[in-house]
DNA sequence: TCTGGGGTCCTAGGACCC
DNA sequence: TCTGGGGTCCTAGGACCC
């Protein structure tokens, strides 16, 4: 496995664009009243500057003569493609983890795996990187794992290389402190350090069930699992989004509901066209809020259908606004949609072909009072597009106009077959479906 | 002039269902 | 005459990551 980290990627951008920026302190963030440091440049890092530091904060610990930037985020992500670009040369499994951080996985690209060959492969690609992107430098760490690769990213930052040879790991991991685990922020640091633990070496001498008792089921046993070096986690080379959000903290607080309003459609605005442009919707409206004493709350709704409708989400997050109030003022609104599917409302099904897969059809949620004229008896429905979820020949297919449709198929759904509508009370549609059913029929 | 924005994952309680 | 045992879905919050 091998792990990049691009080295203060947004910062190195801009020097590698203004060459009066190099050799000099920059500082990439937000730059209003209430901003925070995304990046700060290595000799920024020299006067104290951190990524989410305020950037007053940070403008305190800097000399004059640094440089205070917005971002343009268009800059990085064409050079992040560039070596996201380099990175899939080398194997069909990479993993973006983020914008200037990514996993390969160097076995599946079929490369030797010898200490030797891996060394010369990582000198090669930092090489390449810093070639292709103008001047960019990545720290490359390379092991048996993902964790593995990651803590030996981050042991010679920047520019670094370090490849851990396999039966090193527990040598390497052991005297390390806690907090260099993934997964171990603030909170858990604290209370790892309130029972005596502050190394890795520490930790692994505790037993799965203190863990589990001090960090909950599953962090407790990933912590556990990780002290000894185990992890088998893949790479998973394609996520798909779960949610899709838009927040902004505003320069002073609001409390004004026409305003705060207005700044919910604004949002709903872009929330509902990042849906549309990636072909999502989602069935839950959730609204983030927090007030002049930064309390934060969430407030969310869930729909019957998916939606990808700016003026609906906009809908919905104002009833949630007016139910939580904005007394006392509120310095963030957000506005996000989750439970997402690929779903297209209605398009799926507008067009007409004759392939004449099988489809069975019952109203599920008369209480949604859509007005229902009767359906078409030329409407085909495709189980292949739109098939949720299979296995063992279930699945599920969703139809448009009449609500959610949801339909069982005890049956494989390989097989075309004529449309059939089936009523409500169709024995088809009990739950004493004959098992071994075809929808071919 | 303290404390961004975009996310993921987990937990826990309550409603509801069989 | 005092309380099952699963399971799913929804909501809310918190920890964490970059």
């Amino acid at each position: 496995m091998l792990h990049l980290d691009l080295d203060a990627f947004f910062a190195a951008v801009e020097q590698r664009d203004k060459p009066s920026l190099r050799g000099r302190p920059v500082v990439v963030g937000g730059v209003g009243g209430r901003g925070v440091v995304a990046t700060a440049s290595y000799e920024a890092r020299a006067y104290g500057a951190r990524s989410a530091m305020s950037t007053a904060e940070a403008r305190r610990r800097c000399p004059s003569g640094t440089a205070f930037l917005g971002g343009r985020f268009a800059a990085y992500r064409r050079t992040s493609e560039v070596v996201m670009g380099l990175l899939r040369e080398l194997s069909p499994l990479v993993e973006p983890v983020s914008i200037d951080e990514a996993y390969v996985d160097l076995a599946a690209g079929g490369h030797d795996l010898s200490v030797a060959a891996v060394t010369e492969l990582g000198r090669d690609l930092k090489v390449r990187i810093a070639a292709a992107t103008g001047g960019v430098t990545g720290s490359v760490g390379i092991g048996s794992s993902k964790l593995m690769a990651k803590i030996g990213s981050e042991l010679q930052k920047p520019d670094g290389l370090v490849v851990v040879p396999p039966g090193g790991e527990l040598e390497l991991l052991h005297p390390l402190s806690v907090t260099t685990l993934g997964g171990v922020g603030p909170a858990t640091a604290e209370r790892l350090h309130q029972v005596g633990v502050k190394t890795v070496g520490d930790l692994a001498a505790k037993s799965l069930a203190d863990l589990v008792a001090l960090a909950g089921r599953a962090h407790g046993a990933g912590l556990y699992a990780l002290a000894r070096a185990e992890d088998d986690r893949a790479v998973v080379p394609d996520r798909e989004a779960k949610s899709v959000s838009h927040e902004e903290t505003f320069e002073r607080d609001l409390t004004d509901l026409a305003v705060l309003g207005r700044e919910i459609d604004s949002m709903a605005g872009r929330v509902g066209k990042r849906l549309r442009d990636s072909a999502f919707s989602g069935r839950t409206v959730t609204l983030k809020l927090r007030r002049y004493d930064f309390t934060t709350l969430t407030r969310s709704q869930t729909l019957p259908q998916p939606t990808d409708d700016p003026r609906q989400i906009a809908t919905i997050a104002r009833r949630l606004l007016a139910d939580a109030g904005a007394e006392g003022g509120l310095r963030l609104l957000g506005v996000g949609v989750s439970g997402l599917s690929l779903y297209a409302q209605g398009d799926l099904f507008a067009e007409d072909d004759d392939d004449a897969p099988m489809t069975a059809t019952e109203e599920t949620a008369p209480e949604d009072a859509v007005p229902e004229p009767p359906l078409p008896a030329d409407k085909r429905w495709w189980p292949g597009q739109d098939v949720r979820h299979e296995e063992q020949g279930a699945g599920w297919v969703w139809g448009r106009g009449l609500g959610r449709v949801t339909v069982r198929f005890e049956g494989p759904l390989t097989t075309p077959g004529p449309v059939r509508t089936l009523a409500a009370d169709d024995p088809l549609l009990q739950p004493a479906d004959p098992p071994d059913w075809r929808p071919t029929a």
